[in-house]
DNA sequence: TTTTGTCAAGTCCAA
DNA sequence: TTGGACTTGACAAAA
């Protein structure tokens, strides 16, 4: 079990995803900015390593306007040293990452250049992993994407989407449940037609179930991942920010919730995001409470 | 130096 | 019809 918090560390005074305005672009700046938050994010892995947070999820913006046709600056060749060593740094630390490219990416839009401009940002994202040398245990974690007023031709739409995909993205891409629109059992049909894992959100499935309890529900979902292809489980992990609208993330993690969950998971072994506003602070929390309670390794790795 | 309006991209829903 | 929310603030013009 790896534990782990998404994109920004608000202990580190730095950010990987320092970008600029597209009306100002230039080679230059798209340089000196992806330069700025490779180093940044490999401090941030560093700090993580120390504390035993094994798990992260890159921002979408370490390239900017990385899969937009503005930016023609090769910085796959001119990086790869850097991408290279952060991959290395992940494998030497048996860390895992994921991205999750933002609401933009909607593979199932009956918009052709709405489908095309997604595809092009996963093999943005994807490419990053390859430059790293990660292989497909490493996730690109995305939502089966809109409606349209019409749920089986939205469903459908996705797997032929999926289908012709490029390998690099399609070996890497996983489904979430989301709070609103596609529940786990949507996801699964998905899954059923085309073999994508899930990544289950516990806090979306409290949202939007189909009265599956969660311990059915994460093992529904575990079993969509291929142990050697896809490594273990990944979820999400979070719950309700008291008094704001429903699915509104809580901002610190309420401990009493948190072990409350944990023994839903029965003897699955999952790696958990914990998408909490404080960030590291709650994933650190986390880390000290699975130690209290023997599921994570009570001593820290051996400084290297 | 600090404040504040705006930023590549899509979709849904509440107001 | 518009603004807020979404996995995540930060850039840059104006004061």
């Amino acid at each position: 079990m790896k534990i782990g918090y998404p994109c920004v560390n608000e202990s580190l005074d730095c950010t990987t995803t320092s970008t600029f305005r597209l009306a100002s672009y230039s080679d230059e700046r798209v340089e000196l900015a992806v330069g700025n938050n490779l180093r940044c994010l490999l401090r941030i892995l560093a700090w993580n390593v120390e504390r035993q947070l094994l798990f992260f999820r890159i921002g979408s913006g370490v390239v900017p306007f990385g899969s937009h046709p503005i930016n023609t600056f090769p910085w796959q060749t001119r990086f790869a040293a850097e991408f290279r060593q952060v991959g290395d740094f992940v494998k030497a630390h048996d860390m895992r990452i994921s991205f999750h490219p933002d609401q933009f990416v909607v593979l199932n839009s009956p918009d052709a250049g709405i489908v095309e401009r997604s595809v092009q940002e996963l093999v943005y994202q994807g490419s990053m992993l390859d430059l790293m040398g990660l292989d497909s245990t490493h996730k690109l974690q995305i939502h089966v994407g809109g409606l349209y007023g019409d749920r089986d031709l939205a469903i459908s739409r996705f797997i032929a989407t999926y289908r012709q995909l490029p390998e690099a993205v399609r070996a890497r891409l996983v489904i979430e449940n989301d709070d609103r629109l596609f529940s786990l059992q949507d996801c699964l049909r998905v899954h059923q037609a085309v073999g994508i894992p899930i990544l289950f959100d516990n806090f979306h499935h409290e949202c939007l179930n189909h009265g599956e309890p969660m311990a059915e529900a994460l093992r529904l979902a575990a079993a969509t991942w291929h142990p050697a292809r896809d490594g273990v489980m990944m979820m999400d992990y979070s719950s309700q920010a008291h008094g704001e609208r429903k699915g509104k993330h809580t901002a610190s993690m309420e401990e009493d919730l948190f072990r409350a969950f944990l023994p839903e998971l029965g003897d699955l072994d999952v790696d958990i995001m914990l998408e909490i506003k404080d960030k590291e602070a709650s994933a650190g929390r986390a880390c000290g409470i699975l130690r209290d309670v023997g599921r994570l390794a009570v001593s820290l790795p051996a400084a290297q």
